[in-house]
DNA sequence: TTCGCTTACGTGGTCCGTAACAATG
DNA sequence: CATTGTTACGGACCACGTAAGCGAA
């Protein structure tokens, strides 16, 4: 048994079937399917159903799942206490920005740094809302100015600022000339909203149109697999 | 990371050196070299300390001992917890036999189970003592009639009864004839006497022998590899 | 000089990817 | 008939073993 054989069959077990695992693993499904197989072998205990349409566990092998996540976190915390311990035991401050707003609260979030913990590492990360929220519950991140992202009960959130949502237009349009627009006029518009890597703002202009009684459709939207503020 | 990498590194840590490490898992020093070196640069710590003659365990390298011991216990675990949920899946009692005794305990220890535990499967096992000690000793069994085998500290042995030593003959043999027969009539005879697969057995046999004076000597036994009450 | 770890190098096992096959909805 | 998992096979990589190198006791 190596950690391989543990590693793809939690992304079996995860993905609920062998080919969309070996996608997320990038391997191919034939070598996954052999892997498990050996694995099954090994142990003496089958631990996936086949049913040569779909796969699922076997009560052995949801039990062997608990232990097979935990030998893998393990491993990975036992690395970690590893680079720990060996490495300089300096205190490090890992900060994190949403892309794009880094110069927003970095100088003065470095200064406050700099006056209150002037012998300390200060590690900076660029991300997306939702990776920075993913790195503070790992605790791979000690504090991060981003967007409040639900379904993270272990993080706590202070609001700093309210953003004004802004339409941006070419300068030859319509509606460029006016001082305000109200959602209405967006209405046949092509509109080019922000990509689901940033789900929190997605939401929040998403419910916004809805709240002024508008039903902007999929068929209105294109989706941007970057946003960046100029 | 493999398990293999966590293997070597616990051998070498336990073994205090490389060269010894790679004896007891039977491979080759260098190859064990190469694969702590390996482990070292994935996790990017040094965790032996060389100094050309003797190595021995860095900070890091004792931090990443114990999970790495704990790694490789959990793995075995959670093969152990897959047969155990995958094979049963009611609770069971494993009971064993000196093979050929079944019928002695058998039905009186069924009755006694059913009258106690009547939800519970019961399984049966016949072995040589000594594997009915080496399967109590690992939790495969739970409970056994066997013989006192000696260097099981964890064992709680209770007599049960005593068996008479018994001689079978031909029944036209020179001393079939007899009501008891002393061990001095056996010099002489070609003597058939249990395996080596019963050694308590076999050892309370040799030493009443020796203590009658008499000195059965490896010429005049046969060994039989099965040992199976008429 | 000897012992113990490292480096160099050729070989074999095995893991992987492509392709063909089987089965089920 | 298309999708999903299995079997077959050729190739590449890596771990292993042998041999040589290096440094300290």
């Amino acid at each position: 048994m190596e950690l391989r054989h543990l590693r793809y069959f939690v992304a079996v077990a995860e993905a609920g079937s062998l080919t969309v695992a070996a996608q997320n693993l990038h391997t191919s499904q034939p070598s996954l399917s052999r892997q498990i197989r050996d694995l099954e072998d090994e142990i003496g205990v089958q631990l996936l159903g086949r049913s040569a349409r779909r796969i699922e566990l076997t009560a052995g092998g949801r039990a062997f799942l608990d232990h097979a996540r935990a030998v893998l976190t393990q491993a990975e915390a036992g690395a970690e206490a590893a680079r720990r311990v060996a490495h300089p035991a300096k205190p490090c401050f890992a900060m994190g920005f949403l892309t794009g707003h880094e110069l927003t609260w970095m100088p003065e979030a470095l200064q406050i740094l700099r006056d209150e913990l002037p012998n300390i590492d200060v590690m900076i990360s660029s991300q997306y809302s939702p990776l920075l929220a993913d790195g503070l519950s790992k605790g791979k991140i000690d504090a991060a100015f981003l967007r409040r992202e639900r379904g993270m009960p272990e993080l706590a959130f202070r609001p700093l600022v309210k953003e004004p949502l802004m339409v941006i237009l070419p300068i030859d349009h319509r509606l460029a000339a006016r001082k305000a627009i109200s959602p209405g006029d967006l209405v046949g518009e092509t509109f080019v909203t922000v990509s689901a890597t940033a789900p929190v703002l997605r939401l929040v202009i998403d419910n916004y149109l809805k709240r002024s009684g508008l039903n902007i459709t999929p068929a209105h939207e294109r989706i941007i697999s970057r946003w960046e503020c100029p």
